[in-house]
DNA sequence: TAGAAATTTGAACCAATGTTCAAATTTCGA
DNA sequence: TCGAAATTTGAACATTGGTTCAAATTTCTA
């Protein structure tokens, strides 16, 4: 890699980086070219240089937070553990690529100002991404490691969790990231409930608790287009 | 109730519904006064007898929504039910106000745009809600229904969880309202691991489960500032 | 039904902002 | 060090969209 295509790379991180930190304080259309260039020391104009325009940086950085817990999934695919082990190594990386750097938060962006092209690439990485979830919740019902959950809502319920990290983490907090990350991990996976006899005994009459679900027919599935 | 006012009221409620409807999609910054004020076959002009400004109308979609769920919450403490009872019910009602209607998925909307007036205002409100909550994941805790949690995180896996529905979910869809808010209900009260004793044994080795987790110490607070 | 009050309109205004581009500046290889 | 390529600038442009307001229209009351 030539020195000058280096420092090109260089510059386009930083770019995201800073776009990804305003969209998601204002948003995309609340957040100006000139506000992603003054961070950097630069002019709005110089922007161009490397973008063509606002979207393509907003696509840019969609992608690469896509690309980079898609490794994490394939990373953790090739372990030979069981289906809850992996599930677990890919949450912990997910909330670690939401609490650590600003790129990771884009995945909880909303992405409805994507021209049709672009937004039809980003929802099948992200599809990609979403569909190996449930594959994992499902073996590890079959397994035996988990609670026979509805893969498809049992996912959202665990993606809107972590997603909405990026609503109220701040890296200039009093506590780490790894503690935050650690302790939100034990939540997620942990869930809510206590795990004893005694537990069951007295509950049982819990109403929602669906032991083994029907699928969810696919419901609200087309409106997943924006946001 | 003079027939005028009982107009004026509804005309709000109207543009407050739209208006919602149009955050959601676009964001606050991408959403115009003439969308909001298209669907209900008006002109951006008239919005203005009812409305100062756009930025009041971003003020009312929260405030509004904010006093729904704080009302389920005052509904919920006069029950003289146990903690862990009472916050079902809350959660329940909260998933409920983001599946029928739009006017609840408020909650989930930026308010990163209102002035800092208004702007503590909303955040005094939605910390009232989260404190409860937290009381209440607390007191289940004590009381032996939940597992012992740190209140602050479960209480924010629980949030992003309900909230992030305004992302997923569409009225349209094939499944009801009702099948969803049950369905999803089981999921979030649920968790994710099972109960039996036969799990217990395999996984105690299990990493991240905080038993009686140390307070997070107000790990980033001061960041909940904005979206 | 007539006049007053409430409501809506639509045009005009204007500040904000995404985008372009030719010129200036910097970086780099020879 | 020189010249070419890469990069940055800053001004100008065009459009969008929030806001205002006097006039038109509708609704209500006496």
């Amino acid at each position: 890699m030539t020195r000058q295509a280096l420092r090109r790379e260089n510059r386009i991180n930083a770019i995201l980086e800073s776009a990804v930190a305003a969209f998601r304080r204002h948003g995309y259309h609340g957040t100006t070219m000139e506000q992603i260039a003054e961070s950097l020391l630069m002019t709005k104009g110089s922007l161009y240089y490397y973008f063509h325009n606002k979207e393509e940086i907003l696509f840019a950085v969609h992608d690469q937070a896509l690309d980079r817990i898609l490794a994490e999934l394939s990373r953790v695919k090739k372990t030979k553990s069981c289906a809850c082990d992996q599930l677990e190594d890919l949450i912990a990386a997910h909330i670690r690529i939401m609490v650590e750097g600003f790129h990771g938060t884009a995945l909880a962006l909303e992405f409805g100002a994507l021209s049709p092209r672009r937004l039809s690439r980003i929802v099948a990485k992200r599809d990609r991404y979403e569909h190996a979830l449930r594959n994992l919740i499902d073996e590890g019902g079959r397994q035996g490691c988990f609670r026979k959950l509805d893969p498809k809502m049992a996912g959202l319920a665990l993606l809107g969790a972590i997603n909405w990290i990026a609503k109220w983490y701040h890296p200039d907090g009093p506590a780490g990231a790894k503690d935050v990350a650690g302790h939100f991990l034990g939540i997620v996976m942990g869930g809510m409930l206590p795990r004893g006899a005694a537990w069951e005994k007295n509950h049982q009459r819990y109403r929602y608790t669906v032991e083994r679900a029907a699928p969810t027919s696919g419901a609200a599935e087309p409106a997943r287009r924006q946001a």
